[in-house]
This record gives C-alpha cells, structure tokens and sequence, in this order.
DNA sequence: GACGGTATCGACGTCCTGTCGAACGAGTCA
DNA sequence: TGACTCGTTCGACAGGACGTCGATACCGTC
C-alpha cells in the first residue's frame, strides 16, 4: 500500500495571512508550536535557497533537513514531504502575484493599454523574483496533484478576472467580439505563463527578459481589441 | 562519479525516417541488428501503451522491461534508461508532427486564414494522436537535459517557419508592424503548446477539445493581423 | 521528582536505479 | 566434433532516496 501525501487540504482558499499562524499550520504534520517555529523557517529558507540554485530534482530531503540544521527523520515532524515545503512556498508566492494583479486590475488605470500592462508587469514581476520557485513549481506539478490543484485554482481566478475584464471591454464597444472571453482568457494566461517561464529558464527559444512584457501585451492587445490601440479610456 | 546517458548525438538532425535504420539505433547502447529488433519494439510499443495510461512517473524500468517480456538488466541493453526509451518515441512523433506543419505551411493555402488554420490543425491533430506521448515528454522535460534539447530544436524550427511566415505577410502588407517576428512567433507557439497541453491533460481551467483551434487561431490572427480577418489572399 | 507533550535521531524496510560477471545458444572455422 | 566468438540474457549486487518506528532527550508544570 502506498501512503497519501495524507493532510486534510482544511482552509486552502488561504486567505490572505491571517497574520498570526502561516498556511504552513495546515500543510504540516504538526499543530502550531512556538519554539519550532525557527526550524520551520529554517527549512523553508534553505528550499528557497537550494532552488535558487539547483532543480527540485536535485534538492533531496536530506539537502533540506542538514541546510536547516537538522536530521532527515527530524524534517519529517515540520513537513510531511519535500512537495509540501514547496506547496507552502507557492502560497506565498501566489498570495504575492495574486495581490499585485488584483492591485493592477483595481488601480486607477488611465487607459486600458495601461491596464493591462500593469496586469502583466505585476505577474511578470512576483515571478522574476522567485525564479527557483517558479521554476520548481513547474517541475513539481507534473507529478505531484496538490500542487496542480493549487496553480489550477490560481489560475482559474486570473482567467475569471481577465475574462471579465474582457467582457466588460466588449460591453463598451472598445474591444472586438470573438471567441468566448473565458476562452480567449485561458489562451492568454496559458501562453504568459509559457512564455515568462521559458524566458526565466532559459533553455529553448525565448523573448529577451527586457522585451517580454512588451511582446506579450502586444499579443494580448490584438487579440481583445484587433490591434495594439484600445479606443477610448 | 556519475554516468551520462553515454550516447554521442551522432546525428540528431533527424531526417525524416532513412527507411531502413530507426533513430533508436544511435539512443540506444547497441548497434544495429536483426535478431534483437523485435525486443526492441517491443519496450517502444510497451511504452507507448503504458504512458497512454500513466504519468511517466509513474512507469519503471521494470515495468517496460516485464511489458515486453525481458528481465530489467536486459532491457538496459537494449536502452540506456527509460528516457532514452521516450526520446526515441518523441523522435518520432516530432518527425509526424514538422511533416504535418511543413507540408501545412508549404501547401497551396487558399487564403492566408485558412494556412495558419492548417498550420495550426497539423500541430493540434498530431499531438492529440499522442497524448500519452505528449504529456510525457512534459513531464521528462523538466528533469531530462537531453528532452529539453530536443524540443528546443523542434520548437526553435517552427518558430523560425513562422516568423518567416510573419515577415512575408508584413513585406505584403497584410500583416500590421510591431514586436519583431520572431518574438512574436515565439510566444504564439509557446501559447499553443501550453494551451493544448492543458486541453489535453484535462486538469486545470482548459479550452474543449473542439474549440481549441478555433480559439488558438483567433489570438494568431489578432496578434498578426490586428484582427481575424487578414486582407488579401 | 514524576508526568506529558515537544523535539530529535538511529536504524530499518522499501523501491528504484544502473552495473558486473557469469552463463547460454547459435553460428563458424579448424 | 569441439573450441571459439559474439549476441543475448539474467541473478545478484551496491547505491541512493524515501518514509516510518521506537527510543530517547528536553522542558515546563503540577
């Protein structure tokens, strides 16, 4: 028999930081403790730290447990695998992208160029500065299912948030109708994600980091309003 | 000291199948021959059937070696790891695939719509008909150096047929200016391998099988035309 | 100064990988 | 026919990573 990653997902819709106790609580083996708190974060920095470095592949439990100054059996009482130190990182990433896109997509926002720019500057930016992150996330999804539950639950809510950003775009006559907004909205996100991840990773044909949000909201601009200039505010 | 995959690349410009020798012949460890060929298909073929079923993750060397009726060190004669197994199946499959979109791009093409729509097509048909394949190689992408190089190629070949494509119907003036080609080309082709990615492996928010295309070709359309109606024949 | 929960680790069993060396069988050549 | 080669096969091994169990040390408290 093999044995589930075993942890009741409780309250994954991880509000953002109830401030006192991490998602971390829930992810773990244990209940909230103060004095090992310490290594709790001691692990969790070294994963950032390795990843930075290496791929997921080649950051073992051990890599973790002797970086935080403990032993392999040890890491297993703060977390229930090398996976879920990873899922507890992306809750943090994820909270970050998801604020700053909500914060673009809230914003004042002179005219709907600008707009979306912010958006994808913002996804662009949260993602630029966890590379090793973004880069073990992608490698982790293929094989472990939280953690594709968790980046098609973020997903999904992008995709709503742009899909009705593109409606209400339609509604106002300023962008073209066409395909289903929602559709158009998955294709949209789908190639952001490919293409700034292929851009951080480096291997493989890739726009310039410099370039890329450029490149990407023309892309998007084209296929909402038919062209790179959005009529009216 | 580790062990490399141990094969010198020899000549991976992969011609379009020389009729006689497989592109197994330089993965593997062993020259060609005739008596041990039928093995050799056999881990091929009992791959394919497995990874129609299950992650690559989750297939072992003994999986492919008891499939096709050998013990495991065997099976490491005829193939020097279960990647090699799938960058033989993938070798293949990309021959299918530059055949389908080489022959779209290069074919009478009425209009300039109904090219990219062949084009596109060719892509979305020939990976649909390797699924297992194609989520398997994601999946061998992340942790597999020579994978990565692979698709690189592959991916770098189509990029560079489009952006041709794109400068021509620029130079024509049907296409409007704006990121260069390239970029361009770049991130459209990255939005259709992730998009039917997604569409395939059915986790997470995806476009339906049947609108796929439809909605892959109008992001193209709007991203190189400005809208989906390009002008001109 | 015994108790209960926190925290820690040594040792174990399991799974998978890749390799080594011994064997087996079918041709070939003396 | 018997020795010799060469393609092919597999049992057995060693290594690495994982996750678990049970014993212990630490610590605040009653």
């Amino acid at each position: 028999m093999v044995l589930r990653d075993g942890h009741d997902d409780g309250n994954l819709g991880h509000v953002p930081m109830p401030a006192g106790r991490s998602p971390a609580a829930a992810r773990g083996r244990r209940a909230a403790r103060p004095s090992g708190d310490d290594r709790e974060l001691a692990i969790l920095a070294t994963a950032e730290r390795l990843l930075a470095a290496r791929p997921l592949s080649a950051v073992s439990v051990d890599d973790l447990a002797r970086g935080a100054g403990i032993s392999r059996p040890t890491f297993y009482f703060y977390f229930a695998s090398k996976d879920a130190v990873l899922l507890t990182l992306l809750d943090r990433v994820v909270a970050e992208a998801d604020a700053a896109t909500r914060a673009a997509f809230d914003s004042p926002a002179g005219d709907a160029r600008e707009g979306w720019r912010r958006a994808i500057t913002a996804y662009y930016e949260t993602f630029r500065a966890h590379r090793g992150l973004t880069l073990a996330w992608a490698e982790a999804r293929s094989t472990n299912a939280e953690v594709r539950e968790l980046w098609a639950r973020v997903f999904d809510g992008w995709v709503d948030r742009c899909a009705a950003a593109i409606e209400s775009e339609r509604a106002r006559g300023a962008a073209r109708a066409g395909v289903p907004a929602r559709d158009l909205a998955v294709a949209l996100n789908s190639m952001n994600e490919r293409v700034l991840y292929a851009t951080f990773s480096g291997d493989g044909p890739a726009v310039a980091e410099s370039d890329v949000v450029t490149v990407l909201l023309d892309v998007w601009l084209g296929a909402i309003y038919g062209s790179s200039a959005p009529s009216g505010s």
